[in-house]
DNA sequence: AAGCAACTGTTTATTAATTAACAGATCAAA
DNA sequence: TTTGATCTGTTAATTAATAAACAGTTGCTT
């Protein structure tokens, strides 16, 4: 199987984690018009979707297996192996997200870097708090390949220098500075842009 | 002029956020080769963006006046009145860019909500902090209409329900629980995608 | 003032993404 | 067992987005 575009992988995503709430909810099946209702993607596209990656239903009136569903997005998304990050910049909303709602086996939230001092509330055995100042140590001896970037616009660009000379090939960068790079990987969630969108759109679709 | 594709907008935004740099090192002009070597996007397309908005080079030699492009980007992207926005589930990255870096005269964040008490650090007399309890009366109060919501998913529908209530006609949903509405405009910034999304292109093109 | 170089503005072509359409398969009910 | 409703899988059509191509204009240089 080749690679698939951006959007694909998008949806891959976002169709899982429907369905992992689906699956504790003992729902066992779903069809493709279920899942166009929860997504706003069409019927067509989500049964290409899954065309593509091999996903195939096994009982045609009833539409597509949870648990089989999700295990090919699992084949397709999962990483080989563990993959370990890091987020720069605290964020409680983020922090307890990652460590107690996503339960992927195979991405795990291993360090926080902050200014501050430690946050009690927010400390376990397999993730560690640590200052700014020890960023491109950690990183290097903890491995970490893929971060997210969570900082005031004025630091992101020495902060980026800083990780990717030690060692990381990934950047989902939150900061509203956008970064590119061919070296690595690079996705700019820019806060700003979001902002003016939305104004942009409520102005023309007249929700103001 | 008609309404602009989400493509279109996105793009604008971001070159308004490049020129307001360039504009503060005194550089005047700027070419679309330019533009498409600190955007990736290329020559055409930039040109193309800059037609549809009805902005032109008025010296055809040295390409745009940064000053004139921002002003036609101004025109596209701000809202006619002031609009005020919240942030509802505190970050402190996002609360010191959206006080201190951007200084759009249109936008401007009014209200934080959080569980915790005041942080000192960032309060501002056009700015007030408040508890998540109040969250519904204040929204109304102040007549909040673009809100970012920045909470664990396990609080997301909840939160987005008191706030559309509450008169809310745009959310940027920043916690890892999708939301879609056709009622209201709805930006999903979705954190677990990304970072599914980065770890396979990772893989993919072997940044690994 | 003539010629050249640089860069735009716009049209046309290409590629990507989405939607429509429908044949085929299968389960359920009578 | 037959009929029919339902939902998939896939191909074909449409739309949207990007890239290429190039004519036209202007300023600079000689």
């Amino acid at each position: 199987m080749g690679i698939l575009s951006s959007k694909v992988v998008e949806r891959l995503s976002f169709y899982r984690q429907l369905l992992l709430k689906y699956d504790n909810a003992q729902q066992s099946h779903v069809n493709s018009a279920q899942l166009s209702r929860l997504t706003g993607a069409t019927q067509e596209t989500i049964r290409r979707d899954l065309m593509l990656i091999g996903c195939q239903s096994l009982n045609i009136r009833k539409g597509y297996l949870v648990k089989d569903m999700v295990d090919c997005i699992n084949k397709v998304l999962d990483p080989f192996e563990l993959s370990r990050i890091a987020l720069v910049g605290d964020n409680d909303a983020f922090t307890e997200t990652l460590l107690y709602e996503y339960e992927n086996r195979h991405i795990r939230l291993v360090a926080v870097f902050d200014f501050d001092t430690v946050n009690e509330a927010f400390c376990r055995n397999d993730m560690q708090r640590f200052h700014f100042d020890e960023l491109h140590d950690t990183i290097r001896s903890l491995d970490i390949r893929l971060v997210i970037l969570n900082v005031p616009g004025a630091f992101t660009c020495q902060t980026a220098d800083i990780l990717i000379n030690a060692g990381v090939k990934g950047i989902i960068n939150l900061s509203p500075v956008h970064l590119e790079s061919k070296a690595i990987y690079v996705e700019n969630l820019n806060i700003i842009t979001a902002i003016e969108k939305a104004s942009y759109f409520m102005k023309w679709r007249q929700y103001v």
